[in-house]
DNA sequence: AACAGGTTCAACCGCCGACGT
DNA sequence: CACGTCGGCGGTTGAACCTGT
């Protein structure tokens, strides 16, 4: 596997963007579409590799980010996905309209996780800590509020355009899900819990911004009739073994296992709640972990 | 005012899988 | 099948900034 060669290259520029590589990027992707980015810099008349063109463009200056103001909707949201996807911030990021998956994994570091800590939740597995003491959180937040007044924030990039709005449960970007492990070896439970989320991430996709491709309703995981092509991506019709795929009868076939896709009424509330039920269930013995596991395992490797 | 320590976040790094040849 | 390129991802870094003393 070939290691493309980056930012290292002598002569290129490095650290903060000027407003005048933030202008040639822009006018020459308005110009020209996203995508090429490793011939794109020297197109664009930029000193930068394509790397870095590219994540300033997809953190930055996409037109349809938004930015700061995350709202507490959007924070339970965050926990809520990172509970069943773990750390990945694109398929976080992918519901939620305007956010990009690296201001989600700062968010994420800088203040869920430590939230969590304090709730006496553990970030990674979302257990509760054992002999955990409630503690003030420590941090900025409190700091800000012992203070007589606040400080005027720093102007940065993060502050260029704030629009605090009420977050919108959308579909994601288009990915490659072809290399997405969720898809493989999945359980029954597995495939009908995957459906449960698909509902919920998916219920207000009317609202969907324009994705970073331009394409309106490509889902994460469309397993509405004829969707497939989606998921195959660039592929024409063939469809993959490792992916998911409808046959003639609306079964979805995973793997070679089909199942119905009918049951898409729950919402990913209540698959969250029915996984922390489970839980924290007395009865809950080495069987049920069996099936625990099987059930939020397809979610979580 | 100066300093130390904590926080934030833009940007970089290194790895991976898909794809083309 | 092997190899190189590309796009994408998650982890990490470090400069800029904030707050308390």
């Amino acid at each position: 596997m070939g290691r493309a060669p980056c930012c290292s290259k002598v002569g290129l520029h490095r650290g903060p963007w000027t407003p005048r590589e933030d202008t040639l990027l822009t006018n020459y992707i308005q110009a020209h579409g996203e995508g090429h980015w490793r011939s794109l810099p020297k197109k664009a008349g930029l000193l930068r590799c394509g790397k870095s063109c590219r994540l300033r463009w997809m953190n930055y200056l996409r037109p349809d980010i938004k930015r700061g103001n995350i709202t507490p909707d959007e924070d339970d949201l965050i926990i809520r996905l990172h509970s069943l996807l773990g750390n990945r911030w694109s398929l976080i990021a992918g519901r939620l309209p305007g956010r990009t998956d690296n201001e989600i994994k700062n968010y994420w570091n800088t203040h869920l996780s430590k939230r969590l800590i304090s709730q006496g939740t553990d970030p990674n597995t979302h257990k509760k800590l054992m002999g955990h003491v409630v503690q003030e959180t420590k941090g900025r937040s409190n700091k800000k509020s012992k203070t007589k007044k606040k400080a005027e924030k720093p102007i940065r990039d993060y502050d260029r355009h704030v629009e605090p709005e009420k977050p919108k449960v959308h579909l994601p970007k288009p990915i490659r899900v072809c290399s997405f492990s969720m898809v493989r070896n999945y359980s029954f439970e597995g495939i009908k819990n995957i459906n449960n989320i698909i509902n919920i991430t998916t219920c207000e996709s009317s609202s969907q911004e324009k994705g970073d491709h331009g394409v309106d309703d490509v889902p994460w995981f469309s397993f509405k009739e004829g969707d497939h092509d989606h998921l195959a991506n660039d592929n024409d019709n063939d469809q993959c073994q490792d992916q998911p795929y409808h046959d003639h009868d609306d079964h979805l076939v995973i793997n070679g296992t089909s199942t119905t896709t009918t049951d898409h009424n729950s919402t990913l509330e209540k698959l969250y709640e029915e996984y922390l039920q489970l839980l924290k269930t007395e009865e809950y013995d080495h069987h049920d972990q069996v099936e625990l596991d099987s059930f939020a395992e397809p979610l979580l490797i």
